[in-house]
DNA sequence: AATGCAATTGCAAATCGTTTGCAATAAAAA
DNA sequence: TTTTTATTGCAAACGATTTGCAATTGCATT
């Protein structure tokens, strides 16, 4: 089990090299994606965007949303309540610990239970698409 | 690694015990619930209801589930993509492989990766309160 | 069996996150 | 610069779930 880095892709590059044009908004939705390394949902993305310009639209962040996710660029995910959030698609798989107090969300990866679930699957007859699996928890309070 | 029993609890008596009253469409819809094993949505419910007594509605199909969803009789599942899904709050805690095509759930339970889970929830410095592994797969073709 | 009253219902409207149709605007190719 | 076409902001639509409310119904009491 272990954290993992983070490292910064070139979106633009990305998007230009996908055939898309990079107008005002979506560099602004980009570089906040960039100089973020936290799970952002749509509103939040959306709150800081229209800082930088307060004429830009909620549908149009979830549109650059679904057009990096679509992409592989990032991450949908669908934590328990609310909105789904965000993250950089960068290296490799990992798995969310869930801070239920604060909302934060801490990456950790796992062989072993990688391994297990393969196995289960496959002594169910399965083979796997893609999992999910989220811990909610609290700090605990005493070492 | 093994899958589990289904055993039906009655659930008039649960809700009496809560003082709740057992009006005709909770009688249909506890009935519908313990004659089912797989994990059927609220509009499943509501249609299978509708067929006993089609005054039913939506809505008390909903505040029914929350109902017994709080006296810790049944579970609620956001498996990915649409609505939510019950199923009863028998036995011991299990995970979920959904099978893409089909839409049906395998129930499973892994001693080990619950294990693993504390491990690395514990070395982050957390406690675990709830989890959520869920495998989406498909059935493998050859063996 | 008839009464009384709070719990429960069905309905329609509201909610929340997300998506979409559309006419106006702006990237970028010519 | 002009043209072409993708992209935008807006408002309205969406799907799942919840809610306010007046009408109904369990059920404890007579």
């Amino acid at each position: 089990m272990n954290q993992h880095p983070a490292h910064k892709p070139d979106y633009e590059k990305e998007l230009r090299r996908a055939g898309v044009r990079i107008t005002r908004p979506r560099k602004i939705i980009l570089r906040i994606l960039t100089e973020t390394d936290d799970h952002p949902d749509a509103m939040e993305i959306f709150q800081r965007a229209t800082i930088i310009d307060p004429s830009i639209s909620l549908s149009t962040v979830y549109r650059t949303m679904k057009l990096l996710e679509e992409m592989g660029a990032i991450h949908r995910h669908a934590f328990e309540g609310g909105r789904a959030r965000f993250e950089q698609a960068d290296g490799e798989h990992h798995d969310h610990l869930i801070d239920m107090d604060t909302g934060d969300v801490i990456e950790f990866h796992s062989d072993r239970i990688e391994k297990l679930q393969e196995e289960i699957a496959r002594s169910l007859g399965y083979d796997i698409v893609h999992h999910r699996l989220e811990l909610y928890g609290r700090k605990r309070r005493k070492t």
